[in-house]
DNA sequence: CTTGACTCCGGACCCCGGTCCAGAGCGCAC
DNA sequence: GTGCGCTCTGGACCGGGGTCCGGAGTCAAG
């Protein structure tokens, strides 16, 4: 049944702006849909597909470029496939980068936060004396 | 005796640029320094120890907002301590809390990577059934 | 046939933390 | 005094991922 959506309902039913819809058209992850007589864009349920693959990418961090190869590697058959979990494994590694990173920082905030008891003068403060202290570079 | 540096020696002997060091002065992070007969930002030792800890504060993750807000406080005495404290607390709770999400992200992203194995149709991937299922919304 | 909701388009604007530019004016060594 | 390099200023631009705007055309219910 459903045959054609206009854009506010194509974006409706996949949770994403109608403004949204517009700009991943712009940037190639989504292809230009047919347009009625009137110039309004045209789209099918497979288009809902497309948003929701990109809107569940974007859940797991891939960027808008990652996303947009993910689409052209899931239809190709085959040579696709290892394209993916290429792009997956990347992913995975930067994700796991980024969260050592934080966890450095975090750790180093965490011992300057105990080590400080929230009153005093500056010059006791364990936070203020860390970031003031002398030497780097 | 170093009594004023050039913006460029200030920038130079602190890390970071130039054009950074205006920057910081436009948005309240550096106070505006004095001037000599030809305009020239005249600057002195203490600039040096405050770009310091902008930069060791940038390297805990705070923002020049937050930055700006430690800054104050580390002048007032014992009244700034407080909310030092407050300040690193508060980071230190959204670093956890970005932490624990992207934790969760890579551990769906892991468990699809490590199920791929790399080739065969597109249908039979992990990752891209994953993005392509049928609910959500 | 009118009215209100929808759509079209190109372009501006948002956040953040800078970075770069042009044109004009200094500073200093030779 | 000349030349090179530094500094001044306001403003434009970057990236990422959108979001908003205004004016004009369209659709459909009543």
């Amino acid at each position: 049944m459903a045959q054609s959506l206009t854009i506010s309902r194509l974006a409706q039913s996949s949770g994403v702006g109608i403004d949204t819809v517009r700009y991943y058209e712009r940037n190639g992850l989504l292809p230009e849909p047919p347009r009625r007589a009137s110039g309004y864009r045209a789209y099918r349920d497979e288009d809902v597909q497309r948003l929701r693959f990109i809107r569940r990418a974007k859940q797991l961090g891939f960027s808008l470029e990652e996303i947009r190869g993910l689409l052209e590697l899931s239809q190709q058959n085959e040579q696709g496939v290892p394209g993916v979990h290429a792009t997956a494994a990347a992913r995975l590694a930067e994700l796991d980068a980024r969260i050592e990173e934080l966890e450095r920082v975090r750790n180093g905030l965490r011992q300057l936060v105990q080590a400080c008891p929230g009153h005093g003068t500056p010059h006791e403060c364990p936070i203020l004396k860390a970031l003031t202290a002398g030497d780097t570079k």
